[in-house]
DNA sequence: GCTATCATTTGTCATGGACATTCATCATTA
DNA sequence: TAATGATGAATGTCCATGACAAATGATAGC
């Protein structure tokens, strides 16, 4: 055990209508309603004109209940329960063990609430194995025990926050580091709207980078009509997307073959993460990449294939 | 004229549902179909289970009257002109007159989608004028002519999306590369749900590390509890909240009332960005900040008030 | 063990009514 | 003149309830 946190805030009176609500859950207001019609909860009291209140226990009750739910409970089976139940199906979800020691050293620091010493941790292991050893070793570490160290209550929501800016900060600076501004291919960089993560696009460019290849992000959630615009614009190769597991993976199939019909056929796209781990293939024409040893193989091969001009 | 955009999309047939809009325009569902009730449009087909679904030239004219609107036409005035009319309107509001000229040779690049050339473009203003005149200056001015620039149809949304990423990777190198670790005040930087821009806040925390204060960034979107739980975990002297105008004013008074209530006092609070620039005054215990030059002279201030601890 | 079929759960959408807030206008006061 | 206040129209958000599609789980059959 390495730290606590405190998480129980203290207001009582505090009451949040239902756009609040909405806001700090990710549960919209047709969701929070119908939920009280079905299953009593939450039961808001009401405002002099009938609208609901929320209280912060229930806020924060409402927040185990999402999180659950995305870990794959169901909602009827879990919402009676008392927010102490829940807390214990997290902490029992989430297996007791620690990461390999060299990632629980950089985790200490972030539950120690050192920044300096994070970065400086962060840093230093960078130096020591190379953009490419970093990202596709530490940083996939990293991603997987904080998300487990999350469930079992060793970090707050905050903490990933600062995790994910500082992960943000030395993999934007490795990658402009990158010696030459990248040859073949030109590689377009994005997400389809609704996914947000943007830790696994950067991670995807920094591997590209240190393999020579040109990139062109446009951060996360393009719309797929201005993904078609935008390739032709600054002449790609390639465009790669990333999808994490808070898109469903039909979701991510449907804006995959959509993008395909109205992209040109020259165009290679490539997909890859979490969502689409357990897809067995994509629509045709689009590559599924599952590791980024999958992705240099096919850099490789994409090399071979247009190597005279 | 530099370069032309072709922004048509081709797809006809392509239907978008209620959610889909809500997603692209950033209007909400109760919205559209009170403005259907009320006003007539959109005036979207509907499916074999009579749900909505719109059409690409509906969205498109959806998304310039929201660009109306958020500068101060009325819906009822404006809803049922035609798509060009409201065009013109827009072009009317955007001067014809262009950037200086150090800033229309950075626009230029982008333009010409010229990726290494707009980097290069990049790092040489900042090279040249130091971190602090770059972004009080340089980026300040990027930002509003590039929105002009956008206005007048003069480059595309996914131009936009590539400039802010690139601002983005400049503006963290810079940061990072700032000489030690930073000393007190201790900074807290974050904005509240709901609000995503990001640029505006590694503006800030690029200034404060110019000033040698030591930035503690969460990302955007942070719910208040998150903040008011991370605050004293970090052991911080300020939270600093950043207000782009995609947030209504009295969201942002409201966020940052609730959040005061929550701090502890001795926690200072402040507050800025163009959602905020026609306030008068925020709660309580909350400093407004309306430039980076306030935002200067606040923390020499409150260097001088805690300078014998 | 794997696939196909059926039942249940669950989130999203629709309708129409109501009202709090905001905005524009005009009169009034310092 | 400029700031303040009052008034009425506009505008967005909320409510209740009903309905159904998509996702999930269970069951039967090969």
């Amino acid at each position: 055990m390495i730290a606590e946190i405190s998480a129980k805030p203290v207001a009582d009176d505090a009451c949040y209508n239902i756009a609040a609500v909405e806001r700090d859950t990710g549960l919209s207001k047709d969701t929070l309603r119908v939920w009280e019609r079905r299953y009593g909860f939450p039961n808001p009291v009401r405002d002099h004109h009938d609208e609901r209140l929320y209280s912060l226990p229930q806020l924060e009750k409402l927040r185990l209940l999402r999180l659950l739910i995305d870990y794959g409970h169901r909602p009827s089976k879990i919402i009676n329960r008392s927010t102490e139940e829940l807390s214990q199906l997290i902490a029992a979800r989430a297996p007791a063990q620690s990461a390999p020691p060299e990632i629980e050293a950089i985790i200490d620091q972030l539950l120690r609430r050192d920044v300096e010493g994070f970065r400086a941790a962060l840093t230093q292991n960078l130096m020591r194995q190379g953009l490419l050893q970093f990202v596709t070793h530490t940083v996939t570490a990293l991603n997987h025990w904080i998300g487990e160290a999350w469930l079992a209550g060793r970090v707050a929501i905050f903490d990933e926050h600062l995790y994910s800016e500082h992960i943000q900060n030395i993999l934007r600076n490795a990658i402009l580091a990158e010696p030459g501004g990248g040859s073949a291919p030109r590689v377009l960089l994005t997400s389809l709207p609704g996914e947000k993560h943007r830790i696994g696009l950067l991670m995807v460019e920094a591997v590209l980078a240190a393999e020579g290849a040109a990139c062109v992000g446009l951060g996360t959630e393009t719309p797929v009509i201005d993904i078609k615009n935008a390739a032709p614009a600054y002449g790609v190769d390639i465009v790669a997307l990333s999808f994490s597991s808070a898109i469903t993976q039909s979701a991510a199939l449907a804006g995959l073959a959509e993008l395909r019909a109205l992209l040109p056929q020259g165009i290679e796209i490539w997909a890859g993460g979490g969502a689409l781990a357990r897809a067995r293939k994509a629509a045709d024409g689009v590559l599924l990449l599952r590791s980024f040893d999958d992705m240099r193989y096919a850099l490789a091969r994409w090399r071979v294939e247009n190597s005279r001009r």
